[in-house]
DNA sequence: GTCTATAAGATGATAGAC
DNA sequence: GTCTATCATCTTATAGAC
């Protein structure tokens, strides 16, 4: 813990300072819009300040698309224990995956839609973890289709519909919305479980379809 | 017709020539990243030509902007006559409405994640646009929910995740991937069925669902 | 309408004082 | 570790020849 002046945990040091800064300059503005002038200033720093503790802005951008990428692959993985039942698996996957995105939604515009800035090496560490929250989200649907509970046509299909719903959240959610992160989040899950069940298979417990509102 | 060496609805122009390098540019890389230089040289021409036919690469980008927007609307509208049955006005709107942004995936890209690039002026423009999509896919569900067909919790919500369904294409969709455009809208034309079906209805809808009785 | 040349300013990153 | 000053380059847009 003491090879830094501060650990990588400890979110009060310059360094991680930087990494907020550009996290919110990145998101309100995109990778390339923002100057790194930019995200000095936000941190309360000179220019060249930024240069003792990051060797360029591209790693800024990596360093947040790593951590963004690993913290929503974690949520899923907590939310979808094996044994569970899969429509309250596959209910709390998708309600975890979306409030991670609604909850973030600013570091998840950057983990969303800023890859393209990454570097060919950076970006091939960061497609892995892609990968395994593609493969996550995948499994949990087959898990219920294999038990005959879901029926589902196109599996791979759905799984992307899935994570595009949440992956548009980084685009339009914002703090003073109408919506909270929860009520999104149940919606989502809410929804998951409509595009999966069978045709006699009730929504959800917790759903009343007699109550239709706009 | 003669206002202009090239009319407007001419592709083969230096104008339209520009457009279409600046759609290519703008999405491949995004605006920022996108330099005039990129975009005159795709053209053909050299940097300073673009300014005989464009007053900025700001005025590129909300004439991409506003034409994407408006065929989107369109094609939506073209495929919801008022009169149809909701299952399938539904099933339709969706179908199109994700074609389109498969179809135009370049264009879409563009259209969806670009706009914060606008100016202040042209931006108010486009949410007009904006705010007429997003009327007439929630008047599509309300039609099936006051036909008493659909049993919809959240009809604000579910619109958006409908249209969050296709945005998101203009991230992931590639002309060298697996999915065919039709097979893409089919599917999310399906998934929105089964969002909006009540609990004994089947998935496959078309003409038969006004025996519902609520 | 197209070109070459260039103005005027911004940008990522570095040098060297303290 | 932070600063001021600066380099080398790039960027949008314009000027003026043809």
């Amino acid at each position: 813990m003491g090879d830094r002046p501060n650990g990588s945990a400890n979110g009060s040091g310059a360094r991680s300072r930087l990494v907020a800064a550009a996290t919110a300059a990145f998101a309100e503005r995109g990778y390339h819009a923002t100057t790194t002038r930019d995200i000095a200033a936000r941190a309360g720093m000179s220019p060249a300040a930024l240069y003792v503790h990051h060797s360029s802005k591209e790693e800024l951008l990596f360093l947040i698309s790593r951590e963004g990428h690993h913290a929503a692959l974690r949520v899923i993985r907590e939310a979808s224990p094996d044994d569970a039942e899969p429509f309250a698996r596959l209910h709390a996957t998708v309600r975890a995956f979306t409030l991670w995105h609604a909850e973030h939604h600013t570091a998840a515009r950057v983990v969303q839609y800023e890859g393209a800035a990454l570097s060919e090496e950076h970006r091939r560490e960061i497609v892995q973890v892609r990968r395994e929250i593609d493969r996550h989200m995948r499994d949990v649907i087959i898990a219920g289709v294999d038990q005959g509970v879901f029926a589902v046509p196109d599996v791979p299909g759905t799984t992307l519909a899935l994570l595009s719903l949440a992956v548009d959240l980084a685009r339009w959610y914002r703090d003073d919305g109408r919506r909270s992160a929860e009520s999104v989040a149940d919606l989502y899950a809410d929804l998951a479980v409509r595009m999966v069940r069978a045709d006699g298979q009730p929504v959800a417990p917790s759903v009343d379809s007699s109550k239709i509102n706009c």
